[in-house]
Parts: structure tokens; sequence; C-alpha cells
DNA sequence: TCACTAGGTTCCCTGAAGGAACCCTATCGC
DNA sequence: GCGATAGGGTTCCTTCAGGGAACCTAGTGA
């Protein structure tokens, strides 16, 4: 095998990886998550070779974050559209933009803002706990073993 | 140029993919943000190859993720420590973590649970807006052109 | 009949990932 | 003094994935 495959490993953020963790998977998702639904237009906008977005569109596919649909007949067309797997997904692109934007936007400003719709104003997206709502960074946790976690060996 | 670089691009999506984009790294972050600061207890815990894996480093502490420090004189012996930078970057996996035990667990449940230190409770992430405390997820929001925007062309 | 478009597929070439072996420095046990 | 061991890499070789360009097929319009 090539490439490893993270798929069977036990941890969620590998079992991500092996969703989108491929190059260009996650500016895929971008694009169709803001509205370039075809692929021609998604291999302009990306200047992706033609053989590689095919395969990733097809894999995401697969997955379920998207989904190939015809929206003509005669000429028979198709558009990539984002499930609601793929839509809870892009929670980690507004979350990459934070990132970026605070790391790496340099002098110029961040590239794109967001407007929340509940307040209509432009905001970032902050992580904060389920239980308590205060903010829950990375540095504000411990991490214990799950149900789900491998069995010690 | 064999992989195409995304560090140009006008997004922080794509600025972010450059910094911990290929394959491994994010693997590479969690371990160390875990504690598993050194080069052989990193191989052997993620399988990786021991050339792929020196790549990673290098990268991830000349891109200021990590610091290599020196825990030992004689004998010489270093560890790879997370910056401020890296720490923040971890908020990524969280947000992964999320969404991979939401789609990806199975039966066998999520396999690491996270207690958050301010309230002690056992809790995920969630996404808020950082102007109102409401929920923020992507499809909650307008994407605009911000100042760092590339020109229309 | 010709050209054009959307949406791919095929071909070849290069270079990155995997794997194993090797290297260097330093300490430990004898 | 000498071999063994450990940490932390580096080197070499092979295979396969990414890049780029050309090609293909259906349908449409002129």
């Amino acid at each position: 095998m090539q490439r490893t495959q993270f798929a069977g490993m036990a941890c969620s953020i590998a079992r991500t990886l092996d969703v989108i963790g491929e190059p260009w998977s996650p500016l895929i998702l971008r694009d169709v998550y803001v509205g370039i639904n075809r692929f021609d237009q998604l291999q302009d906008d990306l200047g992706i070779s033609r053989k590689v977005l095919a395969q990733r569109l097809a894999w995401l596919v697969e997955q379920g974050v998207m989904e190939r649909r015809q929206y003509s007949g005669r000429p028979p067309r198709h558009e990539y559209v984002l499930t609601t797997k793929g839509r809870e997904l892009c929670d980690l692109l507004l979350v990459m933009v934070g990132w970026g934007d605070r790391w790496t936007a340099g002098d110029a400003g961040p590239p794109v803002l967001h407007r929340h719709h509940a307040c209509g104003e432009i905001a970032r997206a902050e992580l904060r706990c389920s239980h308590c709502g205060e903010p829950m960074r990375a540095t504000d946790i411990d991490v214990l073993p799950g149900p789900g976690a491998a069995p010690a060996s």
C-alpha cells in the first residue's frame, strides 16, 4: 500500500482525515460550499488536474459528503451538492479560516469575512463547551479514553 | 512543481492546509498535543516512515507550530513541543473529533472523551458566534470578501 | 456538417510515501 | 578498552499518486 490508510485507526481525527485529508479535498469542499458546483468550474477555480478532481469527487460522493445530481436531462449535466454530512464538515473549514486568518493572513487582513445570520454581524466562530457554554480550547480539556477506544494491547 | 503549493492562494483554508494539510501532519500534531514528544515514540505510535516523520517535523518546526527542544545535554536528546501557534491549531483537531465521532464512530462510540476544565464535565466543542454567542455553523453564515481578498481579475 | 460544451478518461512523467538499512554520538555494563 | 544499546536521524530503492495534456462522448446550435 502506497499511502497509509487512516480509516482503521481508533481515532476520530484519523477517520476524518481519511474522508477529507487528501490534498485538495478541503478546497473542493469549500468551493462546493460557496456554490461552485460543476466539474469545469471547480477545475478552473482550483487549477487542479482533471484527473485528480474526478478522483476526489468520486471519493467524496462515495463517502456521502456530496451528491452527484443531474440538473439537466438533455443534455445530461451534473453538479455536486453537499449532503448534511458534508455541510457539517464545513464547520471544519470555519475553524481553519479562523486559524489561518490569525496566523497566516498578514497585514492584508482576512480574505473573507463571515456574517452571522442570527445577529447580522461580522463575526468569528469560537469553540465553546456544549455543557457549560464557556470557551473550550484544546488547552482547556483533559483527553480520556472513550467507549470506542482501542483495547489496550 | 509536483504537488501544488497552496500557500500563495488568497484563502485562509488553503494557507492553513499548506501548514498542516499534508498527510500525517495532523496526526503528528495530535500526538505531540497528548504528550508523545520524541522521535521514536512518534514513529512507534503512528507507524509512519522515519523519513516522512523527519520531514514533517522539520516543516512544522519551520512553520512555527512546534519547537525542537533539547531536554538532555549529555547525551543530547530532543523533544518536540507545541508553540502557541501550534496549540491554537489543536482546536482544529477538536472539531475533527466532533465530526468524526458523529459520522464515523459507529456503534462502538467515540474513541476519546473530552473533559472541560472549567466545568469538569464530559463535553463536546461547539461553534458559536464571537459576537452574539449563538451557534454559528457553516450553514448559518454569509461569506463576504474581506480586506485581504484577491483583487478581482 | 462543423463547431462547441460539459464532464470526464487515458497517457506519460516526475516526485513523494513506504520500508529497510545505515550512521553518528553518547552512555552503560563488564 | 570494548561491545551493546538508545536516540535521532539520513540514505537508498521501489512503487504509486499528482500534474499536465490530449483524447473521448453526448448532446446542441448554426
